[in-house]
DNA sequence: TATAGACCCTCTAGTCACTAGAGGGTCAAG
DNA sequence: CTTGACCCTCTAGTGACTAGAGGGTCTATA
């Protein structure tokens, strides 16, 4: 399977691919005749491992020690969790913070009269000292 | 007024008000004997506007924008409440997106049954073709 | 007068997770 | 034999800072 395939069927982009290569992520596939890629399954599983995590919002270095985990059928998977429930606090963290922005924000959104900048309500909740 | 001073004030850090000015955000400052910048209260108001804009989560892009609007008050306050509105887009999406991945996290992290990583639902949860 | 310590200077490179571009090579179809 | 899609490597850019090296200035105290 060559990198443009392997970059369709996971939604990942060309270069991506090979960032993660570079990085470390994925093993460095076999290569044609003329110098190109040849992936196989397991690189799909790992690719798709990866990308799945990111879109959960896992840092790539969460993605690494998850990567270890998985290959390390043994050990406990109390830190996969610690890791999972960490991901999770944060979430909740940012979207409390876009909550009480989205609060400000629409506050000042609705106070424009679609005036001149000097009456502009908007820049002048903006400036410091009223 | 030293660069100390400006940032204590403003809740600054020291490197990224001599970014800002070296990106034009924030204009030169006079210099002491020393060469130490020298900042007035112009650049005392003109820093809170931009530390207030990025609090609200506007881009360096943005703050220019706004920076320029408010230093022009003949003109139309128009741009100025569409950049707003298209922050709180942006804000509201992304709370969206977060929503949607916080259910899919705590699945995840109601699952885990501290077992090993053999047996460990969230690693699975990870993993393609189940 | 010497020196310690807090503060300041410039310049460069690093962060994160890619993304874009230059400048080239490979391969199958027409 | 050429076109065009695809691939290669390498370097640099993104946003918004942040950190560090290697130095200079200023004030207070011994």
């Amino acid at each position: 399977m060559r990198i443009g395939e392997l970059a369709r069927t996971t939604g990942t982009k060309v270069e991506t691919i090979r960032f993660y290569e570079a990085e470390g992520l994925i093993p460095a596939p076999a290569r044609t005749r003329g110098n190109y890629r040849d992936f196989d399954g397991r690189h799909l599983d790992r690719l798709s491992f990866i990308r799945r995590s990111r879109d959960l919002g896992f840092t790539l270095d969460q993605v690494r020690v998850l990567l270890r985990m998985a290959d390390n059928a043994q050990r406990s998977c109390e830190e996969v969790d610690a890791i999972a429930r960490e991901q999770l606090d944060q979430v909740d963290r940012k979207i409390a913070d876009l909550r009480s922005l989205r609060v400000e924000l629409s506050g000042l959104v609705n106070q424009c009269q679609q005036g001149t900048i000097a009456e502009c309500r908007i820049l002048e909740a903006l400036r410091p000292r009223q």
